[in-house]
DNA sequence: CGACCTTTGAAGTAG
DNA sequence: CTACTTCAAAGGTCG
């Protein structure tokens, strides 16, 4: 279970004792990054870019889904991802660094002795040991299972994408370390980690209605009526599509979901949405405190819809009840025609 | 440049 | 178990 404490704040503190501890990772892995960092790691927009083509299912099932290009033969060896270093406790001088920290030195230290690198299990402290659990208390269980006995996988953690980059001369790398150690947090710092912080995080694998946006949403735009239309009232109008969406037509998309779960779920056993949890804390935090005062209607609406499911019931997709809408009744409000009730769509076009 | 808006669903947290 | 919260996508808007 989770150690953690029953306050917000302390909870905030330490979420913020990390981040601190993240940004001089990110700094570093910035540093590490501007000198030459393997081009499938950035996609164009600057999200993380699944280094697998069979990643998504629309590979599969369409042949006009085409993901962001990546360039697996760039590196040399296994994958990318695959190197062990960051998995590896802390067991060295390095220890009492952050993990990119213990990485790099490693790092330095494999170039002087190659056999460093090498995964003694005699040094690694079993799982949930106190040498494994800082303080008694692992507040990133995920990060910590992937520390410690899990890793059956060599793709097994989130915490491969945070890997400094190899290739930098060991002296540039001591050099960025002792910067990174010395050095304040200058803005450009922080900028440069608030994006690697984003580029390298693994994001949810996408629900039914959201493989439905994606599908539907340039589609929708194309129509005449929706295109100086804002995004979100575009988002409006797919969600009363999804509405009216027939059952089997909507059950394609669970199917896109599931399959996206599972290959999530292989390529990261160990991940959890909880570890993105922290990274927009500030922007929801910042957003439910608007929910709480401007916008409560949506926040009734929420209620109303647990109400209309109660009432209402829900069905059940995969095992989950997936409800007859939480926002139910704000679309009844908005949509002609019964909420969950199949009808048929005036021009769905949503067929993939 | 980042937060916000807006949707549904999945998953996490709290009680 | 129930209720609530957060984050997935996306792109225009706003401060």
């Amino acid at each position: 279970m989770f150690c953690r404490s029953d306050a917000d704040d302390v909870e905030t503190a330490q979420s913020t004792h990390q981040l601190t501890e993240d940004k001089k990772e990110v700094a570093l892995e910035a540093e590490l990054e501007a000198k030459g960092t393997p081009a499938f790691i950035a996609s164009k927009s600057g999200a993380f870019v699944k280094p697998s083509p069979t990643y998504h299912p629309l590979a599969q099932i369409s042949p006009n889904f085409a993901p962001v290009p990546f360039f697996p033969l760039l590196v040399p060896g296994p994958s990318p991802y695959a190197v062990p270093m960051r998995l590896q406790p802390p067991v060295n001088p390095a220890a009492s660094l952050s993990p990119s920290y213990a990485a790099l030195y490693m790092q330095q230290a494999a170039a002087l002795s190659p056999s460093f690198l090498t995964f003694p299990p005699s040094t690694s402290p079993l799982p949930g040991s106190p040498a494994a659990t800082p303080k008694g208390c692992n507040p990133f269980p995920g990060f910590m299972r992937n520390m410690t006995a899990s890793a059956p996988h060599p793709l097994n953690s989130i915490n491969q994408m945070r890997l400094p980059q190899m290739g930098s001369p060991i002296a540039s790398m001591a050099n960025d370390l002792a910067q990174t150690v010395n050095g304040a947090a200058t803005p450009k710092r922080i900028k440069a980690e608030a994006r690697l912080q984003r580029e390298r995080h693994v994001k949810k694998p996408l629900n039914a209605f959201m493989w439905f946006m994606k599908k539907n949403r340039p589609k929708l735009m194309e129509e005449l009526d929706y295109k100086e239309r804002q995004s979100a009232e575009l988002n409006k109008e797919l969600g009363r599509r999804w509405h009216d969406l027939p059952k089997e037509e909507q059950q394609r998309y669970y199917d896109m979901a599931k399959e996206d779960r599972q290959r999530h779920m292989e390529k990261y056993p160990n991940w959890s949405a909880r570890e993105n949890y922290a990274i927009n804390k500030k922007k929801k935090k910042k957003n439910r405190d608007k929910i709480d005062g401007k916008t409560e209607s949506k926040r009734n609406a929420v209620q109303d819809s647990v109400w209309h499911t109660k009432i209402s019931g829900a069905s059940i997709v995969n095992g989950r009840s997936v409800a007859a809408s939480p926002l139910a009744a704000v679309v009844s409000s908005t949509t002609p025609g019964t909420p969950g009730t199949p009808t048929s769509l005036s021009g769905p076009d949503c067929i993939y």
